[in-house]
RNA sequence: GCGAUCAUAGCUCAGUUGGUUAGAGCGCCGGUUUGUGGUACCGGAGGUCGCGGGUUCGAGCCCCGUUGAUCGCCCCA
């Protein structure tokens, strides 16, 4: 060790935009994990696990022409063999790769659900990093709206579980199928170029890359432009609206509040029928909580067969943001602050014993003795044993939680 | 890619119109209580004030640059 303050070793800084967690916050992550691994059993969805790295082909491809995404927003970089490879951004195109790799179509309708890390190059900001997490849920090869109401509820019944359901509302749209969409659109574009002038210059921009987003933006002089644009009501076929129609009707039989937005969109073209977001106003500008929709174009995208799909994934963050605080209680049951070295060995027994029966305990033995039972009052646990000498004889002495003292003392008394 | 705000001890922050040896709380380490006791008292360690220039007799404070963070815009699969 050299104390020559020239001779410092830098310290590498941690990649922008991904985050340490201890503690509290991983606690409250896990138990996001936790609960939703336990709900979706409830709902039959098979666990899957896909690859983090994908050929860059798999999510260029499926995501099509949206330049800004495929060229800025991917983590790309070339192997050693001078492929190209992409961690992925997101769950869906992976899952669809690997269905159609695995011809998995043998299990069609196929419920499958995830969650794991995800890289966007983005700036960070709240509850939006270059490394996050995601839950994923997907049914491949089912055009039935039963499938886009299931995965509502689902999403619904998990929101309830994690008690952050409260101040957050899901908001839900219809895109239609091909036909619906392409008119629809078209109806938007004549509604925006005849108000040309009053629109702000990102959404000029819009109006040529991706006009059906000028619908949501969130400038105030697009706005009334915005808002009098014709729905896509007017343009849905018979087939659409029914489909629309049977998707609600399920989330009122399952008794699931939900609000039409009409103004929700969907940037990339392969998104048909349904599409929803879980919002709430507590993230800041990140208001999305859980989103998602059918995707019946994206396989075939990918060279497989034409196969219907619909999906939701969740940030993992944003989640364990949301949750009360005094959700998790991570007490100890026991902490033992052994008060007198020469009890050393006593305790480890205890300790060990404790820990046997499966009650989680810590022990506090370094440092001044006379300080370590306030040390180990600090430590969150539901019952404190201290252990020392009085009078010349050991003593025990455990107080906290009843019944823990109870079990505890009959443990300890028994070695 | 753009904008705003910020950067002082391990952590959370003070630091007055630029003026001697840069402070507090928490945490850490040690001591005190001859105690059945839980946030007490005393002491200690720990800081090139993000980094690099500049202005000045003198800079934590002012100016320029740079790096990073936060929040927002764009984008949002």
């Amino acid at each position: 060790m050299s104390k020559d303050k020239s001779a410092k070793i830098p310290t590498p800084q941690p990649v922008r935009g991904t985050q340490d967690m201890l503690g509290d916050f991983a606690d409250r992550f896990a138990y996001v994990v936790e609960t939703f691994e336990r709900v979706r059993r409830l709902y039959g969805y098979k666990r899957i696990e896909v690859p983090v790295i994908e050929p860059t082909a798999v999510f260029a491809r499926s995501l099509g022409e949206t330049t800004d995404v495929v060229s800025k927003e991917m983590y790309s970089f070339e192997d050693r063999g001078g492929e190209s490879i992409t961690l992925r951004p997101e769950f869906t195109a992976g899952i669809a790769r690997a269905y159609i790799s695995n011809g998995w179509q043998q299990f069609a309708p196929l419920k499958v659900a995830t969650h794991g890390p995800l890289f966007r190059y983005e700036r960070p900001q709240k509850g939006r990093y270059r490394q996050f997490h995601q839950l994923d849920a997907e049914v491949l090869g089912s055009d039935s709206p039963l499938a886009d109401a299931e995965l509502l509820v689902f999403a619904d019944q998990l929101l309830k579980e994690l008690g952050v359901a409260e101040g957050v509302t899901l908001t839900l749209n219809t895109l239609g199928d091909a036909a619906s969409r392409d008119a629809w659109r078209a109806a938007l574009v004549e509604h925006f170029m005849g108000r040309k002038a009053d629109l702000s210059e990102d959404s000029l921009a819009r109006l040529d890359k991706n006009p059906l987003r000028i619908l949501d933006s969130k400038d105030p002089r697009d706005r009334p432009i915005a808002d009098s644009a014709p729905d896509i009501d007017a343009f849905l076929t018979n087939e659409a609206q029914d489909f629309f129609g049977a998707v609600t009707a399920g989330l009122d039989a399952a008794g699931v509040a939900w609000e039409r937005n009409a103004r929700l969109v969907r940037g990339l073209d392969y998104y048909r029928h349904t599409a929803f977001e879980f919002v709430t106003d507590r993230l800041g500008a990140q208001g999305t909580v859980l989103g998602g929709g059918r995707y019946d174009g994206l396989i075939e995208n990918l060279g497989g067969p034409p196969t219907p799909a619909v999906g939701w994934a969740a940030g993992i963050e944003r989640l364990a943001m949301l949750l009360a605080d005094d959700l998790i209680d991570t007490r100890l049951d026991f902490v033992i602050a052994l008060e007198d070295d020469g009890r050393l060995m006593f305790a480890m027994n205890a300790l060990a014993a404790l820990r046997n029966k499966g009650f989680a305990t810590e022990i506090v033995a370094t440092g001044s003795p006379r300080k370590r039972f306030d040390k180990a009052g600090k430590i969150p646990a539901r019952a404190l044993i201290s252990i020392g000498t009085r009078d010349g004889e050991p003593y025990v002495n455990i107080r906290g939680d009843d019944e823990l003292t109870i079990s505890g003392s009959a443990i300890i008394s028994a070695l």
